[in-house]
Formats: C-alpha cells, sequence, structure tokens
DNA sequence: GTCCAGGTTTTTA
DNA sequence: TAAAAACATGGA
C-alpha cells in the first residue's frame, strides 16, 4: 500500500522551467505575500492552481512536481516567470538610493498571482496578527471546509462556502473577531454585490473603494488584495514596517513617487527593512 | 500577568 | 473630526 503511493508519487507529473533570471524561491515565499507555502528540507511545498506541488531547483531548472498536465503556462504566471524583472529593477534604483539597496538585497523577489478570493480573505486574517497564527487560521480553514486532494493536502474553500457558514461553524479556526469578516465577504462575492472578475480591470481607485466596502476591509488589506490578488503592480500597501521605511527615508513623499511598479518597490522595501531589523 | 501581531471598527471627547 | 480603545487568540 505505501509502496505503490510511492511509486505514484515518482510518477507524477513534473514541469521543468528554464531561463529564468534571478529568480529565488525563498525571496519570493518569505517576503509576506503568501501564507500557504512551507520549507520543507531544500523544497518548498504548497497549495495553489488547485494542485498540491514541490517546487525546487534542479541544476539550473525550476521544477515543479505534482503539477498537473500542460500546466507549465499557468505556472510561469503564478510566479510572473514571463515578466523582465531586471528592467524594472534597474527603473527603481534609479529612483533612490534607499530602494536601490532594497533591490541589491533581495533581487530574487517575485509577486505572485494567487487566487483573488484566497487572496482577499487570506489578508482580511492577516490583520492585527502575526504570520504564524495567519498561516495557522488559513491552514484550519482549509482543512475543515475546502476540498480534499490529497493525503494531507485541501484547497482553500470557495467563498460559496464560506458565505453559507456562520460565526459559530468558523469557531473552529480561531479566526477570533475576523470570522463575521470573512462571512461578510464570502457573502458579498456570493451574491455579486463584489464581482471579483471586474475588479481585475476597473479603475484601480475604484477596485479600492469597492473593496473596502466588506466589513474588515480597509486600507491596507484592500491594496494587498489588489497587489498579491490581482497583480495590480501600483497598488502599495502600507502597514507597521512600510510606514516606519516612509518616515525613515520618504518622508513627506506619496507613494507615487515609485510609478507604476511602486508595489514590486514596496515588497523589496518591506522584505529588507524586516530582515534587517531581526 | 503584560505585550504584541503585514488593521479595522467602534467608542469617546 | 480625530484620537483612543476594543476586538480574539496565542506565543514571547
Amino acid at each position: 500500500m505505501k509502496r505503490k503511493k510511492l511509486f505514484k508519487d515518482k510518477m507524477m507529473n513534473k514541469i521543468k522551467i528554464q531561463g529564468y533570471e534571478k529568480f529565488s524561491l525563498e525571496e519570493t515565499f518569505e517576503c509576506g505575500q503568501c501564507f500557504r507555502w512551507d520549507k520543507v528540507g531544500s523544497t518548498y511545498h504548497g497549495i495553489a492552481l488547485d494542485s498540491d506541488v514541490l517546487v525546487y531547483y534542479e541544476g539550473n531548472s525550476l521544477v515543479i512536481e505534482g503539477a498537473k498536465e500542460n500546466s507549465e503556462k499557468l505556472w510561469l504566471k503564478y510566479f510572473d516567470l514571463e515578466r523582465n524583472y531586471s528592467e524594472i529593477r534597474e527603473k527603481l534604483s534609479k529612483i533612490d538610493s534607499t530602494l536601490k539597496k532594497a533591490v541589491e538585497a533581495c533581487p530574487g523577489i517575485r509577486i505572485l498571482r494567487q487566487e483573488p478570493w484566497e487572496t482577499l480573505c487570506s489578508f482580511i486574517i492577516s490583520q492585527n496578527n502575526n504570520i504564524p497564527r495567519i498561516k495557522g487560521i488559513i491552514s484550519r480553514l482549509c482543512e475543515n471546509f475546502g476540498e480534499k486532494i490529497s493525503q494531507q493536502s485541501f484547497l482553500f474553500p470557495s467563498y460559496k462556502v464560506i458565505s453559507n457558514l456562520t460565526e459559530n461553524d468558523l469557531a473552529v479556526i480561531k479566526s477570533g473577531f475576523r470570522a463575521k469578516y470573512i462571512i461578510d465577504a464570502a457573502q458579498k462575492v456570493s451574491n455579486g454585490e463584489i464581482d471579483l472578475k471586474r475588479l481585475e480591470t476597473m479603475p484601480i481607485f475604484e477596485a479600492r473603494e469597492k473593496l473596502k466596502k466588506i466589513r474588515g476591509v480597509g486600507p491596507k488589506v484592500a491594496e494587498c488584495t489588489l497587489l498579491y490578488g490581482f497583480h495590480r503592480l501600483e497598488a502599495f500597501p502600507i502597514d507597521v514596517w512600510m510606514k516606519r521605511v516612509m518616515e525613515d527615508y520618504f518622508k513627506g513623499k506619496s507613494p507615487d513617487v515609485f510609478g507604476e511598479y511602486a508595489g514590486i518597490a514596496q515588497q523589496y522595501l518591506f522584505h529588507y527593512t524586516r530582515t534587517n531589523n531581526r
């Protein structure tokens, strides 16, 4: 029985990607944009694109083990590997010397294209919370209400499913006061009040206002959702860390100084100050 | 026991 | 209108 499973694992579909430039799994997964990727030895285990996968380097290839057949294109998009980041890094480096340092400290970061609903829900959970606990809550949310896709893995539950739950049902995930926010978000998406499809292309200022109609979604969560869930690279989330960065290095300036890639600039700066202050 | 965590809502002055 | 306090939970 166990042997059979092992055999099956061995035969699992593997995708190999080459030709990416300065991409780092560690910098990308540990920069605070995602909560469902975990380091396992020298690999990362995660659930994305409806698959339970292991990703790692093999020579100069990036391997995605467990990916669906013919999903290479989707994974390229997921990791944003088709975008010319070296050009963006150069552009950003010219804007400011602190930003230049931040860029050089973690050039392997990519902004993932995560599922919009999962991202919205995850960042609602993130408020006034720490990363280990955010991960725990999300993992319990998936185990209790998501579809099981393998021995240990569950998909992120749909908004449809969550929209029919009560705060009491959600007690098992121990999200505290955030439970009612999660349900409100699910209901507003379910009943069409919030149209995720339209948010993708809507002018960003309108999209912000739409998202903030959800209880528990303020400027920070809205901005994170736009950047990580909708790949709106001009979105610029400001949390306690970024507030400090802005105070220290960009006093009196607006995020506009970072231009169309403000979100990517934010990610370099966020990772830079966090790793330097520990 | 107290403080804090990738904030937001509610209450208070 | 702006500034505090409250909000659940768990680890340090």
